[in-house]
DNA sequence: GATGAATGAGTATTCATTCAT
DNA sequence: AATGAATGAATACTCATTCAT
């Protein structure tokens, strides 16, 4: 029975890993489910063993994902500096390229951003609350703003850093970086 | 004759906004060639008299918008101070909001980016070059990298504006002007 | 009025050659009606001021090819000998190649075939019937079943003068002729 | 697992099978996938699973079609002489009367011609120098013209057996095989 | 649990034909 | 007579999904 659960998850897994893949590489429309199957070397009827369908899959896939990011997040010594939260995104965004991808893909295709939209906005605005937080000391009353500011370049610059290749992230990183220190 | 070249340039322009808006509401991939005759209120043959194709529908549509944005950016007055070209940017991303979108949906996805990536990493070359000028009166030799961030900062501004319908836009642009003033 | 009718003759004419060559090029269904309209110099619209449609077309072109053919026969000096009904054969094979083709290929596309078979049955049997009474006279009761031979023969070699590029065409007739001397 | 290659069997064979019958009865540019998938009685997505696309189907049709039909003359007893070749192609054609028609029509379309035109030409030449070689003993240096005329001849007469319906086919057998015994 | 054969609706594109001009 | 814009059905092919094994 355990064991049976462990090859569950095995598969499960593995679907999962190829569906991060192939949805950050093709986006969502153009990854078809068989791609992902060959990419997790199953085959394409084992998918709706786990998930009901291909946007179920989206879905999972992005939930597990943020839940992932969170951890890390949480994980990650902190010490309520802004430039702190700034190294810890560029790390993340590095590390988790891949599911990073995804979220930007997910977050500009009205198809899924149907699905998801309303998960992303509550995101959204505790990021930005939490940012807020960590300006409110040394900014006052204009740190709502800067905290959307600074949300929004930051953003900018994992997006520049996620699909852009001529992009030179290493003089963007430094000048975000000793605007906060 | 008159008639017929007003009956072509009529269908074409509608067929064209149609892949305007659907293109930017779906992206190149999720939007079909029925939905965008649809839209157009013509037949799907008829799009084939007026594009060799779908890919050539896009890049079209993507060229006059670049065109157009780049006429209107021309005749806009400009000082050559960073907050005027700021103000140029914000202005155009409210007026052009669907060719905007659509141009953030090519960078993102393969497919597009194989067709229009040359085209658009000379534009955003160009881009960063112009704007690295402005800054280097002021900055000196820190004006490249942040010439990169500032554009990177405002693409995230553009890109939350865009596709976020909770960012707080007048906060975030009053924060970015302020520091250019 | 006049005038017209020879307006009229000139663009039928055009519109008919274009046939030939192009359904001759590639057969009946790969040939559009764009493609002849084009060859000919004429808009699509018009091949249906002269032709019911494209089936009409080819019928059309078809008996205007065969009572060209035949006319030449005509009147090409006949000493009622075999060897003279081959040169004859040879020639117009030669000069009306693209004709030629044509009527081959509809002798085998099921599809022209249903339009046409019985009018080429029908001119089978007068060639059969014509070709005998040359052989009568030497062969005697054997002349049907020679003549049937010979026609097949014949027809052998016209189909690989047409339709193979390495044929050796040159040792086929000579022997062929020289049979008949 | 058996089972499975049971049906993967039965299924190609009948996709084959159809495809058979309808390339060689309408040609290939006129034969619909849809219109095979039906006489298989099976959808047309599973096409798909068998074959390429429609033109592997094609070249996969012709391929094994020759394979059997070369099987078929090595099989049969040969006495190296001209009659016993023109019996067996009697035979032969007979026995595989849809695939020569598949033959013939494939060796008169651009289409299909650019496809299997180089395998085509390969063969012709092969049977084109046995039947010289066969020549040779009786013939002398005439044995290459004869061959080139038989060969022809043996093709019209073919040619009429399966695309005349009121061919006489007896009479012209008769008469050829006279000649060569 | 796992497979992959099978389906059928969907995709971009072509094309014979019509008809207002 | 002549045009060519417009249509809609047809084409080859793909793909999410189901289901018997």
């Amino acid at each position: 029975m355990s064991q049976r659960q462990e090859a569950r998850d095995l598969a499960e897994e593995r679907i999962f890993e190829a569906a991060v893949k192939i949805f950050s590489q093709f986006g969502y429309e153009s990854s078809s489910v068989r791609m992902i199957a060959k990419e997790a070397g199953v085959s394409p009827g084992l998918l709706y063993n786990y998930f009901k369908n291909k946007e179920e899959l989206l879905v999972r896939v992005f939930e597990e994902g943020l839940k992932d990011v969170q951890a890390t997040f949480r994980d990650l010594p902190d010490d309520g500096q802004v430039k702190t939260y700034l190294l810890h995104n560029f790390r993340i965004m590095q590390e988790k390229k891949q599911l990073w991808r995804l979220i930007y893909l997910i977050r500009m295709q009205q198809s899924t951003l149907a699905i998801l939209g309303e998960r992303i906005n509550r995101v959204q605005k505790q990021v930005l609350d939490r940012l807020e937080a960590r300006l409110r000391s040394s900014l006052g009353d204009k740190a709502r703003a800067e905290a959307v500011l600074l949300n929004a370049s930051l953003e900018g610059v994992v997006f520049h850093y996620l699909f852009d290749n001529s992009f030179e992230f290493e003089l963007a990183q430094q000048a975000l970086l000793t605007r906060y220190s």
